[in-house]
RNA sequence: GGACGGGUAGCUCAGGUGGUAGAGCAUCGGACUUUUAAUCCGGUGGCCGCGGGUUCGAGUCCCGCCCCGUUCACCA
C-alpha cells in the first residue's frame, strides 16, 4: 500500500489542470495548432521606436502587431492588468483593459498562468513610465503550462537542476541563453570562415570498427545484425585523411567525439571537435591559418580581440606568440629536456624540480607532464607551442632534420588547450612502425595506446598528398568566449550521473 | 578514490547549545483601469536527500548510503 502524500507541487499542477478543463468547458482549446504572428516582438518594438522618431505627436503613432510568446509575469490591477510576453529574441509588456476587450475576455485572463504561451494583437504604445507596451484588443491561449516556473527575481540557481532540466535554466536565466547564443554564433562563424576559403564540410562515421585518431579509451557498443563490436569514435582523423587520399583537398568536420574517461570542469564524455585537413600544406602554414581562424572568430563573436577570462584580460590581437615546446620548458621549468632524450635521465631531471613522475611514464609523457605542470599555467595570452617529441604523436610527420621531433603545434589561451595540429604523416612505412610501437605500449598495459588500422595503412599506400591537419575543441573555445569556468556551462545537456 | 562544502515549500533562502518547521516570490481568496521585483489585507502549501541509531523527544547529534559542486589524485 502506498501512502498518499500531498505535495504542494501537485496542488499547483492540479490547480492548473482545473483551469485547463475550465477553458475546455467554454469550448476553447488550450493547446493550439498554429498561430500567425505579424512580427517578432523585437521587430514590433523597433517599428514602434522608428514611428516615434518620425511622429511629431505621439497620438499620430499607429503601430499594430500580432505577437506570441511565453507569459512570464502578470500584474493584476482590478479592471486592468499587465503581463510580460517573451519570445525567442525579446520581451514586451502587454496591457489588458476590461473596456478594450470583448465580453468575458478580461475575466478569462483568470485562467492564464505564468508560463503559458499566449498570442495577442493590438497596438503598440508607451506607458507613462516609458515602457513599450502592446495594448491588447484580443488574445488567445496557445499552450497551457502545467508546471510552475522558477522564481522571477532570483531565477534558477540550483546547479543540478540547471543541468538536468536545462529548459528551466533557459527560461529562467536569460544570460544562459545568451551564452549558448554565443556558442552558436561561434560555430557559425567558423563554418563561414572555412567555407569561404574553399573547405568542404563532410561527415564521417561515428561508429568505428577500430577506434583511432587519438589516444583515449573508447566507448564500446555492439551491432546486433552484424554481430560485431563497434566503438563510438574518439576522433574522425583517420577517416578525414582517407578523403584526402580520395582526392578531396580541403575538408572539415564539426561533430561529436566520445571518450570514456573521467569528467571534470574541462572534460565531458562527449564533446565537439572541429577537425580540418588541407592538402599541400604543412604545420607552419597551418599555424598562420589557425591564428587567422581564431582571431576572425573571436572578432566576429565578441566584436573585439580583447577578452576577459576568469578575471584575467587576454589580448588576442595578432600576431600570437610562438614558442618551441622545449624552449618553453627551458624558460618556465628551468630544465633542458631536449638535451636528455633518454627516459630515466629525463625522469630524474623532472623529479629534481618537483614534478612527480610515475615509473611507467615514457619519455614523451614525461615531457607532456612537465609541460602541463610547469608551462601551461603561464599560458594566459594566446601561445603556440610547437615541435613535440615523436613519442606523443603517432600520426604526425617527423620534423625535417630532427627525427626525434614531430611537426606539431598546440594553442593555449587562458591556460586552456584549444587545439592540436600537425603535418600529417603520409609515409605508410613510417606509419606502420608507429602503430607497431603503439601496439607494444598496449601490450605493456597502456589502454589508451592506438590500434593498428590496416585499412588506413592501405589508404596511405595508395598515396595521401602532403597535408596538415587541425583539431579545435569547440567546447573549450566556447568556454573562453563566454568566460565560463566549466565545460558544463557551454554544453546544453552535460553528462550527469543517473538518478 | 580522498578532502572540503551543499541537499529544508514549486523557486530563492533562514533555521545558537536537541523541545510542535520560518521568510520572500509563486499559488488561492479579497481591494485596485498606466503597473513593472506593482502595492495592501487574508489563506493554502513541508517523507527537512534516503536508511539506520542515540534520546522522553532529531531538520539539528552519531553511523551508512545517494546526488551536486570545488579541489586533489588517477587517467590523458
Amino acid at each position: 500500500m502506498h501512502q498518499e502524500h500531498h505535495s504542494s507541487e501537485q496542488d499547483l499542477i492540479q490547480n492548473r489542470l482545473q483551469k485547463l478543463s475550465h477553458i475546455r468547458s467554454r469550448g476553447d482549446e488550450p493547446f493550439k495548432h498554429k498561430f500567425e504572428r505579424s512580427s517578432l516582438i523585437g521587430e514590433a518594438r523597433a517599428a514602434f521606436e522608428a514611428a516615434e522618431k518620425e511622429a511629431a505627436d505621439p497620438q499620430e503613432i499607429h503601430v499594430e502587431a500580432v505577437l506570441a510568446g511565453r507569459m512570464t509575469s502578470f500584474r493584476s490591477h482590478g479592471k486592468s492588468a499587465f503581463a510580460d510576453l517573451r519570445d525567442e529574441g525579446a520581451k514586451i509588456q502587454l496591457y489588458f483593459k476590461k473596456d478594450a476587450l470583448s465580453d468575458g475576455a478580461f475575466e478569462a485572463l483568470h485562467d492564464l498562468d505564468l508560463g503559458d504561451f499566449v498570442g495577442a494583437s493590438g497596438n503598440v504604445f508607451r506607458t507613462r513610465t516609458g515602457e513599450i507596451t502592446l495594448h491588447v484588443r484580443s488574445y488567445e491561449l496557445l499552450t497551457k503550462s502545467l508546471r510552475p516556473l522558477p522564481e522571477k527575481y532570483h531565477g534558477l540557481s540550483d546547479v543540478e537542476t540547471r543541468y538536468r532540466q536545462r529548459y528551466l535554466d533557459l527560461v529562467a536565466n536569460p544570460e544562459v541563453k545568451e551564452k549558448f547564443g554565443r556558442r552558436i554564433a561561434m560555430i557559425s562563424a567558423m563554418r563561414e570562415h572555412l567555407t569561404a576559403r574553399g573547405f568542404a564540410e563532410v561527415e564521417t562515421p561515428m561508429l568505428h570498427p577500430i577506434p583511432g585518431g587519438a589516444t583515449a579509451r573508447p566507448f564500446v557498443t555492439h551491432h546486433h545484425s552484424l554481430d560485431q563490436d563497434m566503438y563510438l569514435r574518439i576522433a574522425p582523423e583517420l577517416y578525414l585523411k582517407r578523403l584526402l587520399v580520395g582526392g578531396f583537398e580541403k575538408v572539415f568536420e564539426i561533430n561529436r567525439n566520445f571518450r570514456n574517461e573521467g569528467l571534470d570542469s574541462t572534460h565531458n564524455p562527449e564533446f565537439t571537435m572541429l577537425e580540418l585537413y588541407e592538402a599541400y600544406q604543412d604545420y607552419l602554414g597551418l599555424m598562420d591559418d589557425t591564428e587567422e581562424l581564431f582571431v576572425s572568430v573571436i572578432q566576429q563573436v565578441l566584436g573585439a580581440t580583447t577578452l576577459t577570462y576568469q578575471g584575467e584580460t587576454i589580448e588576442a590581437k595578432r600576431p600570437w606568440k610562438r614558442v618551441k615546446l622545449f624552449d618553453a620548458i627551458r624558460e618556465h621549468a628551468g630544465i633542458d629536456l631536449e638535451a636528455v632524450p633518454e627516459r630515466d635521465t629525463a625522469a630524474r631531471l623532472a623529479t629534481s624540480i618537483g614534478v612527480e613522475i610515475d615509473e611507467t611514464l615514457g619519455y614523451g609523457k614525461i615531457v607532456d607532464t612537465v609541460m602541463s605542470d610547469r608551462v601551461v599555467p603561464y599560458l594566459v595570452h594566446p601561445t603556440f607551442l610547437y615541435d613535440y617529441p615523436v613519442e606523443l604523436s603517432p600520426l604526425a610527420k617527423k620534423k625535417r632534420g630532427s627525427p626525434a621531433l614531430v611537426e606539431r603545434f598546440q594553442v593555449f589561451v587562458g591556460r586552456l588547450e584549444l587545439c592540436n595540429a600537425f603535418s600529417e604523416l603520409n609515409d605508410p612505412v613510417d606509419q606502420r612502425e608507429r602503430f607497431q610501437e603503439q601496439a607494444r605500449q598496449r601490450e605493456q598495459g597502456d589502454e589508451e595506446a592506438q590500434y593498428l588500422d590496416e585499412d588506413y595503412l592501405t589508404a596511405l599506400e595508395v598515396g595521401m598528398p602532403p597535408a596538415a591537419g587541425l583539431g579545435i575543441g569547440i567546447d573549450r573555445l566556447a568556454m573562453l568566449l563566454t568566460d565560463s569556468a566549466s565545460i558544463r556551462e557551454v554544453i546544453f545537456f552535460p553528462q550527469l550521473r543517473n538518478l
